[in-house]
DNA sequence: CGGCGCTTTGAGGGAATTCAAACTTAGTGG
DNA sequence: CCACTAAGTTTGAATTCCCTCAAAGCGCCG
């Protein structure tokens, strides 16, 4: 593992907090990998057995039944998933894939259990890693609730262009049949949620995106902190 | 307090495993009050101050945005809301209102937090119920993306009927509008769902529903141990 | 018994999905 | 470098699902 990968680690919130010695325990015992795209790393339903770390490259959490099948979250460096199923030694309720030619981290998840039990302020990193993780999935279920299919996209622009430095113009990263999974929408969907948009100043061509009237796009979005703002 | 409500309480995962004087101090820094149906008990984006208890009644998490309401869980005797909120000492994302004549407990956060502080055991307990926590928040997410209206109702009736002894008939403990919401539709649709289900072998008679042929509507429903289950 | 609120039913409209086909893009091999 | 292929995206039509609005039915409580 590249000093600086350990040190994207090191930062994490997770782990920022973490005594030295044991963080450095703690990474002994993980696997780092490279996968190709499209690769299943975890399977619903099977066992948690690690804690995924995304070093490069991005990963989909997704998740069916009876056939069906959605996407619940997207991953990029330098995230995990899934803590909650490796603390309390169950099942995993989403399966992930790369979506990219990605480099993971594996930490098993016994070794990230004993971490924790031995060290306090991981502990109180755990719990607030939780705690973040619960209300945006919270967040995620009142967008869905609340707001149509244009109205998901239309803030979910505005939030990813404010990310890329908002200066009225973005990339989508990834697919758009994913980016219409992600939003609870099929593709086609997405792609008439783009043609209404248009009406409020937003130009796509390809992946590139730009807002031609922040104002419009926003009053039709009414983007709400306690929907949109991460923790 | 009445002594079998603290005994309650206490049972309760969260608080089992508490050291008995830290679990005495925090109740006694609570305050227990009764509350008729209807009274909003927390509003979302006002500051997380306590940890709420339902001892007795029963209370409705809902939010709302651009005028939009729904509603996203119901706590029964005993449970708790919203620990993750009172734990990063942020603002609710959620509002709670009673839907019946309630007896809530409130347990300040500043001493929910000290307490977790001091007390490793429960910090341990609320790592696991946040956990618990974001798993169940993670499978309403895939309920509501991956099935529609009279499945999701299928599904909710087929949990309620086990819960209730699983001898064919249960009765549907709120409101219809309720449940409604709480399944992500409206009233008017709640009822088409049932309509629709009458195919299925499902008779109801106001709260009053009977299951005349569980294998007709276990095969419509198809419940999924990753989607339904608690953990 | 009467009234109020909840539930159900009906009609109409809007949103999202499916199925199908055309179009665009990116990558491959000649 | 271009043609070709495969995959992803967009567009169109038909259908299903869900919502809104409206009114009637029902149950509960004063």
């Amino acid at each position: 593992m590249r000093v600086e990968d350990a040190a994207a680690i090191r930062e994490l919130p997770l782990f920022r907090d973490v005594a030295q010695d044991a963080f450095a325990r703690l990474l002994a015992a993980g696997f780092l990998q490279r996968f190709p795209p499209g690769v299943v790393l975890i399977r619903e339903s099977d066992r948690a057995d690690f804690l995924h770390v995304v070093v490069e490259g991005a990963a989909e959490l997704f998740a069916g039944t009876a056939g069906r099948e959605t996407t619940i979250e997207l991953v990029r460096p330098v995230g995990l998933f899934i803590l909650a199923a490796v603390l309390n030694d169950q099942v995993y309720l989403q399966s992930a894939r790369t979506l990219e030619r990605s480099l993971i981290l594996m930490l098993p998840a016994e070794n990230v259990r004993a971490t924790m039990e031995a060290d306090p302020a991981f502990m109180r990193a755990v719990v607030m890693k939780l705690a973040d993780d619960y209300r945006r999935t919270i967040r995620d279920l009142k967008n869905l609730k609340l707001r149509n299919g244009a109205e998901r996209l239309a803030n979910w622009l505005i939030r990813a262009e404010f990310e890329q430095g908002g200066n009225g113009t973005m990339e989508i990263s990834v697919e758009k049949r994913t980016l219409a999974a992600r939003l609870g929408m099929t593709p086609e969907n997405l792609s008439r949620a783009f043609a209404t948009l248009t009406e409020y100043g937003v130009r796509t061509k390809g992946a590139r995106v730009e807002f031609t009237d922040r104002s419009a796009l926003v009053a039709y979005a009414k983007p709400d902190p306690l929907v949109d703002l991460p923790d």
